[in-house]
DNA sequence: TTGATAGATTGACGAATGTCGATGTATGTA
DNA sequence: TACATACATCGACATTCGTCAATCTATCAA
């Protein structure tokens, strides 16, 4: 039995083969722009930091006020970069008081390893 | 295997935590910057279609003069975005005559995939 | 040698990107 | 109310990027 289904969710994603292998069916204009969008947000150091420190967080979520200071730049540089992490669809946000928190979209990060597979 | 830094070697070859997840163990500086230049190469419709191209061509190879028209840009264009898909370590050339050969590098596809998961 | 073909390089241009200081907007506290 | 904190947005700037026409280099054939 499956305990997991790790690939049949493939299905439910609107996209059509939105997830399928690079080298399996070649890839079209539409899908080729989208999936540039995710893997752009993907390009800069700064990003691929902030969402391995949020993907690393014991609690799997991290403050954006623990972001700054590691990452080295200032404030709106880093609200900059966790926005475009967040419109790729690669963190998920949620406003708890005075502060935003962050975790990973594992779904997502799956979506772009199958286009890679 | 431990963390192991790389300091300033600037080693060509990925060694230490190149493909741990990046869940896994948060990612350094050096390591992102590396990082990031990839997934640059892959942010780009035209390069994912190029690369996409080369890798589901029926012989696994494909001739720079096929890969113009597919792409609808002018030839200096698409030697350019052959020229950064191969300087990021994503495909390998080959000269054959007059004709310049491409294949798709799986080990460093396999590298990136890794990242992510 | 001459000519034709394949591909890379150059130079230039507009567009997009990363960065920061200044400012705006919520939220909580005294 | 007033004030402080956390984060987003704005405006500006330098840098990088994608693109093409023109040009250059390498290879092959007649």
């Amino acid at each position: 039995m499956a305990r997991r289904s790790s690939r049949s969710t493939a299905s439910v994603v609107p996209v059509g083969r939105c997830c399928a292998p690079l080298r399996d069916v070649t890839i079209n204009d539409d899908d080729a722009s989208d999936l540039a969008r995710a893997f752009a947000a993907l390009a800069d150091p700064a990003r691929l930091r902030l969402l391995s420190l949020i993907a690393t967080a014991p609690s799997g979520e991290a403050c954006a006020c623990d972001l700054i200071e590691p990452i080295g730049k200032s404030q709106p540089t880093v609200s900059h970069h966790l926005r475009v992490l967040h419109d790729a669809g690669l963190i998920e946000r949620e406003k708890r008081g005075i502060w935003m928190w962050f975790r990973a979209n594992p779904t997502k990060l799956e979506q772009l390893r199958a286009v890679l597979g």
